[in-house]
DNA sequence: AATATCATGTAACATGTTACATGATTGG
DNA sequence: CCAATCATGTAACATGTTACATGATATT
């Protein structure tokens, strides 16, 4: 019981969009969600047992034994909005880049202007992404559901492009070019 | 071997500005790494008797027994810089906050509204300890080290800033006003 | 017929958090 | 002397990742 976990919100939430194999489950947290969200494949089919036998989900037996996509029960939709509603779990930070960076004396500043460029395209690719999901939702008919994926992508691009900002200050304060 | 380890690079890296104990070097991880890197309490002691068992870091036998500080050795040193070195291990993301917006049809829009006011306060809350703690290495004596410890506070600044402009934009698009 | 993709799962391992337990030292 | 803080550690638990294992279905 009271298992607040986060990986049920994301697969009770995928498959509140629509029914679906555990399978597209995995490829939809990580093809829709991935920009924020991450579930490694191990925790998912146990996640789905987990609420098959608590009766949050079920699969229809007549559609295609094996490959019978699971749907969202009542009792489901209901923990799904109970388990929304619950305070976010702050995740305690751990940015791989700034410990590095920190210790820039150690590291020399060569090397940290390297790991600076590197944060800095890859903040530029993330856009790009970005920029092409969001062309995708628009090409779409409108659904009050993407009203919500939008504020997701915005959050992207806003870190996204303040990454890229900080990048550009920072080499000029290493004494060093972008490129 | 080849435990590439986060933890000792913070824990290397702490020991880097001077010899401390466990203790200090538990308060040094939150009190100075904090706004980007955490240790939890169990992790510290035990990275440290590896890295005494690895001959990486000793202790004065000297300095008053108990609480006598650990040290880098010079190998330690040299690890450091090597794990330093290393390609930044790159952390699955994990937005409890978006992950809950995403699903806004299902938690609604005064639930969402109130997750962004919520968000916004945490940024503008992190923006004044990072001026608190920017004001006081101003304070200090000019350091070489400081100009490093700088750039982590700048990116900081910078996503607290993006995410601020964010979440005003979005509680507009939701049609409620900041407050 | 062979290959790719869909589909489901388990086991071993790695990491990380929390609660518990203990005792020394210091300041009031 | 009492409380707070310093100091060190362990054990149980929770979470998360990776590699392995298996087989069906669809495509070329």
């Amino acid at each position: 019981m009271a298992r607040a976990n986060q990986t049920e919100i994301a697969v009770l939430g995928a498959l509140s969009v629509e029914p679906m194999t555990g399978y597209a489950v995995r490829e939809a947290i990580r093809d829709v969600l991935g920009h924020f969200w991450s579930e490694s494949f191990g925790q998912i089919y146990p996640a789905l047992a987990r609420l098959e036998a608590d009766g949050l989900v079920a699969r229809d037996p007549e559609a295609g034994g094996r490959s019978a996509p699971y749907a969202l029960t009542r009792a489901g939709r209901a923990r799904l909005a109970a388990l929304l509603g619950e305070p976010v779990v702050p995740s305690p930070p751990r940015n791989g880049l700034l410990l590095r960076l920190f210790f820039g004396t150690v590291l020399g500043d060569e090397a940290c202007a390297a790991l600076v460029r590197d944060a800095r395209a890859d903040a530029v690719a993330r856009l790009a992404d970005l920029a092409r999901a969001r062309a995708e939702i628009d090409a779409e008919q409108p659904a009050d559901h993407h009203r919500y994926a939008l504020l997701t992508l915005s959050a992207g691009e806003h870190a996204a492009r303040a990454a890229i900002a900080w990048a550009d200050e920072s080499l000029a304060a290493l004494g060093v070019g972008p490129r």
